[in-house]
DNA sequence: CGCTAAATTGAGTAATCTCAAATCACGTGG
DNA sequence: CCACGTGATTTGAGATTACTCAATTTAGCG
């Protein structure tokens, strides 16, 4: 994306980059409604700990993250902000329409961000039914993505839930030897419905069992792959014919 | 999307029953396009206890219950079918596309399902484009209802979740001052969670406590409805300002 | 009236949380 | 370059919560 210095928060659109828009959102679109997507979409690049200036409530829009990354809080019954997700390269930011209340996205790095008011892409989705489509295979993904976290928060024990995010990190980030953590131990717990001392606890231990390295807290060496997705809990169970 | 008889599982196949079809998902739609739509689903009933006979695997499709009730079983990770999810009448079928392996969908009484091949589906919705933007909040309201057990199994207490629990059946089935539970304990737990025996302990330290009264098992009177609420732990925390 | 499955209850155990203290990482100023 | 301060992380110990296993009671049904 281009140059762009700001202090705070500041976003510059550029409606055509000039570079191409790789996302699955676009997947199978010809030449001429990229175009068009284009002129639709407005991207903007936000640096690591920019709030993400949008109220969905008020308005409405859709987003994809380019590159980058981007983590969502949201205010639990208690009025206390905690973190809710985490959206990487290549997936689509929230849902679509009003979030919670007091819902606030940050980017945790160097994010690029492409977004689209709601109503101009139901505009955009009626011209190129191939766009329709991609969107409902990324909403479908995605309640998959929730459904996994359903089965992690409701019957994994701390350790398979620790496994599962580290493992889940892992390949969100390529699978390479080494991974950045992109919250505390904390905001793991947070994620993972355990406390921080818990949080840690697990992790020293796949480090103790050599699962893991941890050069620092927030950097983490898979040492044992197969060992750490064996140790998520989800059994290769496919097929039980 | 027309004929097909089953062996198993009384049901009625009828493309056009004389009445309307009533569903969010055709809210706005013109009489014409109603039409349309009646041509490109196929309703079918089912009684209580019988399965629903499809392989979102082999043919992806969309299913609203317009009513009864319908539970979704899912295979976990040691090969265990356990209850998944419960779908009520007004609600979306589950979202589409690819299920997870081993699912299975079964009536919990008498049952009236709409459904629609993904692809046709897909045709329609290109048609009819407020139907497409209908699918949309409706697949919105699937998200939101997803974070809101993603925030029950990570943060709440046994006692929370099950108040929550029978908070949610009551609002589905009408706010009326008696609910059914349409599964066994075993099968809250699953939902929720937790072990039967935990759910046993907390619905009837509910009714010791005279917020619910007990008749039998499965039927429970709301006596203090605000404190049902209120024992979910889901603050009215809005507006924090 | 049995029979069976569901639900309840009890007692002991295991896992996780809470609270508190110690250690570590890292940036700042000397 | 090093001492210092702050926040993050780790560790420990005891308290709680929910689980497990077992026994008992209840509900539903022929």
């Amino acid at each position: 994306m281009n140059a762009m210095i700001h202090p705070r928060a500041t976003m510059a659109l550029c409606p055509y980059a000039g570079k191409q828009l790789s996302h699955a959102l676009f997947q199978g679109l010809t030449r001429r409604e990229m175009h068009r997507v284009e002129q639709g979409f407005s991207k903007e690049t936000y640096a690591s700990g920019d709030p993400v200036p949008r109220d969905p409530d008020a308005m409405p829009f859709l987003g994809l993250v380019l590159n980058g990354a981007l983590r969502e809080d949201v205010r639990d019954a208690r009025g206390e902000r905690r973190l809710f997700a985490l959206s990487f390269a290549g997936e689509l930011l929230s849902p679509l329409g009003p979030r919670r209340v007091g819902g606030q996205l940050t980017a945790l790095e160097d994010t690029t961000l492409l977004t689209c008011a709601r109503d101009g892409f139901d505009v955009l989705a009626c011209e190129i039914p191939r766009l329709q489509l991609n969107l409902l295979h990324l909403l479908q993904g995605q309640i998959v993505e929730t459904q996994r976290w359903q089965t992690l928060l409701g019957r994994k024990s701390a350790s398979q839930r620790v496994a599962s995010i580290l493992a889940w990190f892992h390949a969100r980030q390529g699978g390479k030897g080494e991974l950045v953590l992109p919250v505390n131990r904390a905001e793991l717990g947070q994620m993972s419905g355990l406390t921080l001392e818990t949080v840690s606890r697990q992790i020293r231990a796949l480090e103790k069992a050599r699962v893991i390295g941890l050069p620092q807290p927030t950097r983490v060496q898979v040492l044992d792959e197969a060992m750490l997705n064996s140790l998520t809990g989800d059994a290769l169970a496919r097929r039980a014919a």
